[in-house]
DNA sequence: ATCTATTGATAAAG
DNA sequence: TCTTTATCAATAGAT
């Protein structure tokens, strides 16, 4: 019926009709692909193919345009006078080319602090960038512990609050229960079972548990390894 | 030991990790049938990724600047020139808006990892910038430690080059030292000066300071707390 | 275009 | 990030 299928080599395929069916098929799956990448991953995705007949097929997670001016300002950075010929020459506001000169700094600067293109700085710019790092590791650091303690002490005025709710409600209770008896001697009932007014003192702690279940659901928003590491 | 697989619905991956080792995976993936397309198929494909973090990835069959002409030059086809005043005017205004945006994203992400504007971040943001920080921090003491050690070594060998040198110099100082002795006996001349001969001593050896400049202005580029911090 | 055997891609876990 | 494994998805070859 079907196909014995083999593994193919990659390398271009000579027969015309096979090279064009292959073209169809891994066209699709290909712009499949990177429509699930931009959708799963938050990614913005641009994709040009034009087949060997010339035709255009595109894919843009935004809008191409977007995308190409987006890569235009980043690898500006890395080259230096790409070309200002096409769209340069077309739409060189100059308010857009002083915006596209800066976010080209601001994103250089960027990938320097996160490691990247660092081989163009000599060592005393290194030196200064490691600086600004260690700064702001502490401002960091600083601000994350405090943060920390301002959910830790939230908590625990939280947690007062209810252990005194709590008092309350078992004051209420034992108020109750006492209501009750006094209720069943005045109209000579009798209890079959002698612990119902266990049963309602034990009621009378709904909420002990749920202050546990509280506080370790809230410290789960904390993040996971806040009090292993380090 | 490892994963049963399930099928995966095509929307955005909330968890970070997840959707960043998915992220790397799928990446891989998509270049790859990008590059087999374009070699199977004989067909032009340009690629550009930008992941949520804003750093860009690439694959171009040809070239990427290549590639966005001629994509240019279709749509352009496609579009004509209907009304590059209106259009163009508001397409540039768009344009300008977005890397407004983009400026304004960039700014605050570069205050952020200096350690301002810190109070809107969460704990996890916070987390994730401390590990950013730690990253950058790191390469940037690689790259640095690299920098210092090329310099060293590239000192060291001119320094040897500059003791050879140096070394048949004196050589041939010496050499002609003796012949000067040898031609003054013949000669039964008598010089006025007796230092004539040292002069030309000191003549020989133009280098000699030169090295010790050398050294010390080069290693002045190193920065100054070099040796001293860590 | 449609159908399958098969290769290839990748989610989950370590 | 890299590896491993179990599955799911893409697709080569044939119809």
């Amino acid at each position: 019926m079907a196909g014995k299928r083999e593994r193919i080599l990659i390398r271009r395929i000579d027969n015309l009709a096979a090279r064009q069916v292959t073209f169809s098929k891994r066209r699709r799956g290909l712009f499949k692909k990177a429509e699930e990448l931009s959708i799963l991953c938050d990614a913005e995705v641009g994709l040009v193919v034009f087949s060997a007949t010339g035709k255009l097929f595109q894919f843009a997670s935004s809008s191409m345009k977007q995308i190409i001016d987006r890569y235009n300002s980043h690898s500006k950075t890395l080259q230096k006078a790409d070309e200002p010929s096409q769209l340069d020459l077309l739409a060189e506001d100059s308010t857009c080319a002083r915006l596209r000169e800066e976010l080209a700094e601001a994103s250089l600067r960027l990938r320097q602090m996160r490691g990247e293109d660092l081989q163009r700085l000599n060592v005393q710019q290194l030196q200064e960038l490691e600086k600004s790092l260690e700064s702001g590791l502490g401002c960091v650091l600083k601000t994350k512990s405090q943060k920390i303690t301002d959910e830790i002490n939230g908590l625990e005025r939280k947690r007062m609050q209810l252990i005194e709710e709590n008092s309350k409600l078992k004051e209420q209770v034992s108020r109750m229960s006492k209501m009750e008896k006094q209720l069943g001697a005045d109209s000579e009932l009798v209890y079959e079972e002698g612990q119902s007014s266990e049963s309602v003192t034990n009621a009378s702690y709904p909420r002990t548990p749920l202050v546990t279940e509280d506080c370790s659901d809230t410290s789960l928003t904390l993040g996971l390894p806040l009090f292993h590491s380090k």
